[in-house]
This record gives structure tokens, sequence and C-alpha cells, in this order.
DNA sequence: CCCGTTTTGTTCTCCCGTTCACAAACTCCT
DNA sequence: AGGAGTTTGTGAACGGGAGAACAAAACGGG
């Protein structure tokens, strides 16, 4: 049975789960902009989705509106970040230090939302020597310890696909529960581990798909 | 009932779109093992999901399988690619040759999916000498040019998010009609645009909300 | 040639997510 | 203070997708 949970914990839809961070980013910009108050409607404008579900989706979280009035923004940033869990910084080792994992690396856009880098690792000792973005490039072996040492929970695959599935295997065998997978292959992990996947092809072949259909369109088919 | 239009009745729902590509890459990756006929079943298990599920997304392309025996390996993948458009590449563009810029360029994954990169652009003009991947990097400005030129319709976004925007008009206006954006912004663009985004720290705060999740045990931290 | 075995293609049901529409709640103005 | 004007929060209808279950079709063995 699941465990009684006392006041928070309920249960937010998934589908509500991956907007969060996008009204958080909103709400980031309007912050930054100076606005103190918003709408549901500007908030929605803003993070690109329909009022209604914007409001639905908030209403999970608790009421954190004023009725006639929209939201603080700052209170709900704030808000949101808690219950995405970013207000402290979520620690990050990234495996396979290719041409992606370097990007990745440099990304400035850890640190800002709530992720740290602590560690780099590649199996090929040629890299070893190399310093990315303030960090050495460590040897993969030094995984469990470095896992260890930091409560390490997330972890990133940048590795060649051929590499991934043993590459997550070790993660979970640290103790990584959460992977960020960039390889393009399906990984098997055990029941209470997090996988969702980034993969490029698939969402060019996907917008590949409808452009397709765009051009049949060119020669009217008349149904109608 | 349906007729059996081999050409028109495509009505295929986007869940179904978004996983072609991964049976595509299951079935090549049986294809490299020699493989020439699979069940639903061992298909299924090789791209990750239920049996009855690809059983059903196959059926909205028509009836490609034998009942008792399988699928061919050979000629479902033919079906597949030629369904997803990718028998032929398509051209591509990159703006923005960052880091992130330089990892997608250099992606061997493009050529070997049904895409080919015709151009890398950027509007630094301290970047133009550089050579990436074999392509110049070139001018922004030359976008209409490139596009016109090789019959464009796919761009990627790869520059800070406060250009992505200027970029996507600057796209649309060109002629592309489909834009991958991996900038953290909401892209307004016209009707009959299709718009994806890939974003990493999105992906992360998700995975991070569920790792907080499972730690609600385990001795909360800061949560007052 | 006929029957049992295998596996597809499809139907049916359930669940999740989206959207509409509206009452409740708050502010402001007179 | 009271009413008019706003905007939130949510109940309900709706549509689409996931998964179980099964009938139809192909093959092989006797
Ligand atoms: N480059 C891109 O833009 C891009 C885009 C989409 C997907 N991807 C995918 O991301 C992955 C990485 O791509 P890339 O271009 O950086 O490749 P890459 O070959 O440049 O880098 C891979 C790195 O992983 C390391 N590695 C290999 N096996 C390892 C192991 N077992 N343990 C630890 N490290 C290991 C290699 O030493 C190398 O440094 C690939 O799966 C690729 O398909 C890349
Ligand atoms: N690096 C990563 O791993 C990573 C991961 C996720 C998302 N992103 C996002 O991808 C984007 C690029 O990241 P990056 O790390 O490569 O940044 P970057 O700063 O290294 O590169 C951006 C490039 O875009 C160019 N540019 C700027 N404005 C332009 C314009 N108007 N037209 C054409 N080119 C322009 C710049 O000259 C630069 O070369 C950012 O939006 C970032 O948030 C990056």
């Amino acid at each position: 049975m699941t465990a009684r949970t006392p006041d928070s914990a309920r249960d937010i839809p998934e589908a509500t789960v991956a907007r969060l961070p996008v009204y958080l980013r909103a709400l980031i910009g309007l912050a930054e902009d100076g606005t103190t108050t918003c709408s549901s409607e500007e908030l929605a404008a803003s993070a690109g989705v329909n009022s209604a579900k914007l409001r639905k989706d908030l209403s999970y979280l608790g009421s954190y509106g004023t009725r006639g009035v929209g939201y603080d923004v700052e209170y709900l940033r704030y808000q949101i970040a808690r219950e995405i869990g970013v207000t402290h910084d979520w620690p990050v080792v990234i495996v396979g230090i290719g041409n992606l994992g370097h990007a990745l690396a440099n990304y400035s856009g850890f640190r800002s939302r709530g992720f740290r880098v602590v560690a780099l690792l590649d199996a090929d000792p040629s890299r070893h020597d190399e310093v990315v973005a303030g960090l050495d490039v460590r040897s993969f072996e030094e995984l469990e310890s470095i896992v260890t040492e930091h409560d390490v929970s997330i972890g990133v695959i940048a590795t060649p696909a051929v590499a991934a599935q043993a590459v997550a295997d070790r993660m979970v065998a640290a103790g990584i529960t959460s992977i960020l997978n960039f390889a393009p292959s399906v990984l098997a992990v055990p029941e209470g581990v997090d996988v969702r996947k980034v993969d490029l092809s698939i969402e060019l072949q996907i917008l590949a798909y409808h452009e397709q259909r765009k051009s049949v369109g060119t020669g009217a088919e008349g149904v109608s």
C-alpha cells in the first residue's frame, strides 16, 4: 500500500509535471521584466499554453492565486520551484565527454536551473588529461566513489549507443535513480529508476513526417 | 469500413507518429544482427513498448505482417521509412554554432537517419572563419539564399534564447516550415509551421520532481 | 486435404488529459 | 456599504490513447 502522506504528496498528473518547468521559466522571465503580478491569461501566453490548462495545472499545487487579481510572480515562482524540487541544487554526473558531453559540460543553464555538475567521466584514458568547464575529465571507474561522495542521484549519459546500457547498469548499481539518456538506445532499468531520453533523430523524423504530408497537400485531395 | 486506400487513408495518431522512429531504429538493429523476420513481441521488446501497442501502431500503416509468421524486417523497415518520409534525405540548416551547434554539426547520426546538414550559420563574424565537420560556418544573412538553393524546409535553432524568436521569424520568412528548437524559449510561429523543442533543463527538472518524491521518507531537506 | 498452432489485426473498455463554462471570491469605485 | 467588474478554481463533457482480449488468417504436420 502507499504510505499515507501528511499534507503535500498529492499526486500531480505527469502531463502537469512536464509543464511546471515551463511555467517556472515563464515566471522567471516575467520577474526579470519587473512584473510583480500576472493573470493566468498573461502567464499562459508567456508559457505558450491555454489559460484554462494553466489554472488547472496550478490548482494541483494549491490555491496560490487571488481571484480578481491574479498570481504574485515571486510567490508562485517559489511555490513551483519548491514543488519541482529545485530550491536547492541537485548534483549531476555526466558520462561520455565527446562532442555532446563537451557542450553539456559547458552549458551554463545547469547552474541557474537547479543543477550542479559534480563530475565528468569518460572511459577513454586519453580524455582524462582534459579540463572542461573547470572540471577534470575523470575515469569512469571513479563513478561509484563520486556518487557516494556527492550523494548523486541524477546521471546523464552521452556515450555512444552501444555503451549506454552498460553505463546505465553501472549508474544504477552505484545508486543513481534518475537517468537522462542522450544515446539513441532503449534502456532497461529496475523498478524505481526513472529514465528520460532526448533523441534528436526522433524529433527530426517526426518533423519530417509532417513535412512530407504538407507537400502531399499541395496536390489537393478533394474529399469534401 | 476502410477501403484499401494504399496512399490516402492516413490519419495516423500523433502518439503513433512519435513511436515510428523508435520502431525504425529497432528494425535497423535487428537487420544488422542478421534477423530477417520478427514477431510483434520481439520487435516490441527491442523498441521498449507493449506488443499490443506496437501492432496497433503498425496497423495504421497497413497490413504489412503475416499472421502466424510475423514481419519481414527489411520490408517493414522500408514501409516505416517511407511513411515517415526518410527514404530520401532532408536538407537541414543549423543556426547558432556555439557549444551545442558544434556538437550537432559533428553528429554523424544525421546522415544515417534521413537528414543532411547543408549549412551552418552564425551571426558572429568571428566564427565565419571556422570549418566544422567539413562545412564552412557562414553568415546568418545567407539564410534566404541557402534555403532557396537547397530547398530547405527544416531548420535547427541552437542560439541563445533571446535570439531564438528572431531566428525563427527569419526562418519562416525564408520558407522553412519545420523547426527544431534547442533554445529554452517559447516560439510563436504562423499556422502551418511545426515546432518541436528539445529542452535539457525541463527534462532534468522532471527527473528532479520524481527524485524529490522518492526521498520523501528519508528525511527531507529544507522542508519548512 | 484437414486440423492444430501461431501470430496478426481489430474491437472494446478504461483512463488520462484537454477544454469549456461558470460559480466563488476578490478589488475598486461610487 | 453595495454593486460592478475581474479573475481564479473546478465540475463536467469530450476526445484520444493504452492495454486486454479475441477472431481471422497463415503455416505445417499428418
Ligand atoms: N553530437 C550530437 O549532437 C548528438 C546529438 C544527438 C544524440 N547524440 C548521441 O549522444 C551520444 C554521444 O554523442 P557524441 O557525438 O558526443 O559522441 P562522441 O563519440 O563524440 O563521444 C562519446 C564519448 O563517450 C565515451 N565513451 C564511450 N564508451 C564509454 C563508456 N563505456 N563509458 C564512458 N564513456 C564512454 C567516448 O570515449 C567518447 O568520449 C551518442 O549516443 C550520440 O548518438 C549526439
Ligand atoms: N550547450 C548545451 O549543452 C545546451 C543544452 C541545452 C540547451 N542549450 C541551449 O542551446 C542554445 C545554444 O547553447 P550553446 O551552449 O551552444 O550557446 P553558445 O553561446 O555557445 O552558442 C550560441 C551561438 O549562437 C550564435 N548566435 C547568437 N545570436 C545569433 C543570431 N541572432 N543568429 C545566429 N546566431 C546567433 C552565437 O554567435 C553563438 O555562436 C542556448 O539557447 C542554450 O540554452 C544548450
